[in-house]
RNA sequence: CGGGGUGUGGCGCAGUUUGGUUUAGCGCGCUUGCUUUGGGAGCAAGAGGUCGGAGGUUCAAAUCCUCUCACCCCGACCA
């Protein structure tokens, strides 16, 4: 333990200081590293990996769901851009302007995109015109900016990668089913693929999306006990058809606006996964979005020796390569327990040894990332018992993060008691509020938490816990 | 944008208080060679910095002054 800290690659104890416990993991698992730009990040190849992950298992649900992907421009006009008056005025402190074109002064400037709701709405209301175009159903995965003042690596960049949706629908409900359906497609991935336990609820007026008629959101707890936005749909209504001039002539012959949403998740994510999964040996990947699911690390002494361990560590390689994620490190200039150490950090799943010991007695030795348990597995074995134990990995990370989140969920019914449990344990809390954003501003004041979501379903009653007042249970937590 | 902190070879740091024997030093990493390889290997020989940037004070600046940039932490704002 004490030999640990020599060395440059130790990472710092998440539990001693975690932003810098999760900096080191990002930076040292080569997951994305500083760039010469301000708040811009470089997104490196393993980092990019985990991200085309979480691409193509989100990306067939979307389809899977109805959708078509598209790609619309990075620019959009000041002029659209400033249609929806509540849109502009949410996002303008963070849009970057484009007002140069080689010598030439833009007659308009032009904002790089904060999100694309104005462009896409723009071009919905050239395509649409009868309700047989409708529904639309649109996505795209796109860069993003935002000129945010202060940046961490994947929580917050000023430039990020994202899928955002955008659909027009004929009425009213079926746009507000479409933003519930998303969210529950969201909760699938990130549970399921991501295994990161997540609350779905709405948020409040002060916390939904410029220009939004409802927000719906996703929120994980972090192992610091701050909550984490991890995904958003939100049903637009009509405040976008009606400024874009989306309309449609219904059966009925009328004219009407279409009714909208729009839903995104982002490179956050995997901020999320590095800090809901992570340890004081870095990472921990779900197995299903780990690039790398299975590392084989050969261990010989002399020349002979790695013959003989090479071909048996082929045969294995073969035998997994069907099925699973492998590698096999063949790098001479480390030792074994450097390899160890480095696949820790990198977080990959489940690692594979075989030496002579084992080529001697035709068996392979396992070692899973979470628990660190070893375990010696017969030759003819090995496949079906990585394939059971990836499944385990996959379903014990979840059960343990979802019992983090439940033991760190609790309940209050004043101000105070959050104030005692936010200064001693964090995490959510459960209480109810009144609706009025008075008291949603004088919890922030004095607890700095914020309503995170408003469950869906049957409102629980109970009394507001600033006024005092008829009100029902939302959850409340610091968040990043 | 407010408060605090940090910038010295690739990384982590010492040196800055009290300018000058420092040719700017140490650990890790890197290169080459040999020996190693079951939890971060050993020896040997090498390469690499002008001290974030600009300006100033001085005979002399990593060290003092001014400005500036970047990053980190804590807030306010946001995916």
């Amino acid at each position: 333990m004490e030999k640990k800290t020599e060395f440059v690659e130790a990472i710092v104890d998440k539990s001693k200081d975690f932003s810098r416990w999760y900096t080191d993991v990002v930076v040292k698992a080569q997951l994305a590293d500083y760039s010469p730009i301000k708040g811009c990040m470089v997104i490196r190849p393993y980092g990019y990996a985990l991200w085309e992950k979480i691409q193509s298992l989100l990306n067939a649900r979307i389809k899977a769901t109805g959708h078509q992907n598209a790609y619309f421009p990075l620019f959009v006009p000041e002029g659209l851009l400033a249609r929806e008056a509540e849109h502009i005025e949410g996002f303008s402190p963070e849009v970057a302007w484009v007002t140069e074109a080689g010598s030439e002064k833009l007659e308009e400037r032009l904002a790089i995109r904060p999100t694309s709701e104005a462009i896409i709405c723009s071009m919905y209301a050239k395509w649409i015109d009868s309700w047989r175009d409708l529904p639309i159903l649109i996505n795209q995965w796109a860069n993003i900016v935002r000129w945010e003042r202060v940046t961490r690596l994947f929580l917050r960049t000023t430039e990020f990668l994202w899928q955002e949706g955008h659909t027009a629908h004929c009425t009213e409900k079926e746009a507000e089913e479409e933003a519930l359906k998303m969210l529950g497609v969201y909760k699938d991935f990130i549970e399921n693929d991501l295994a990161i336990p997540v609350l779905t609820g709405e948020k409040t007026e002060r916390e939904k999306f410029a220009g939004a008629l409802r927000t719906y959101s996703l929120e994980a707890l972090m192992a610091d006990g701050k909550a984490l936005q991890t995904g958003t749909s939100h049903n637009l209504g009509q405040h976008f058809a009606k400024v874009f001039n989306i309309t449609f002539q219904d059966m009925d012959e009328k004219r009407k606006y279409v009714w909208q949403t729009s839903w995104g998740v982002s490179t956050r994510l995997i901020g999320a996964i590095i800090m809901t999964h992570g340890d004081d040996s870095g990472l921990v990947l779900p197995p299903k979005i780990a690039p790398v699911q299975v590392i084989i690390i050969p261990i010989w002494g002399r020349e002979e020796e790695k013959e003989i361990v090479a071909s048996r560590v082929e045969e294995v390689e073969r035998l997994l390569k069907a099925a699973y994620e492998v590698e096999v490190d063949w790098r001479s200039e480390y030792t074994p327990g450097w390899k160890f150490n480095e696949w820790e950090l990198k977080g990959v799943p489940l690692r594979l040894e075989i030496g002579p010991k084992d080529v001697a007695k035709k068996q392979v030795v396992l070692v899973r990332r979470d628990t660190r348990e070893k375990e010696f597995v017969s030759e003819e074995k090995v496949a079906r018992r990585v394939g059971v134990l990836l499944d385990e990995i996959q379903a014990d990370l979840f059960k343990r993060a979802k019992k983090f989140r439940n033991d760190n969920t609790r309940p209050a019914s004043r101000i105070d008691e959050m104030e005692a449990i936010l200064s001693e344990h964090r995490g959510f809390i459960l209480a109810s509020w009144c609706g009025s954003p008075d008291c949603e501003e004088k919890v922030k004041e004095k607890t700095m938490a914020t309503i995170r979501c408003i469950p869906l379903g049957k409102r629980q009653a109970g009394k507001c816990v600033v006024c005092g007042k008829r009100g029902w249970a939302v959850y409340f937590s610091r968040a990043y």
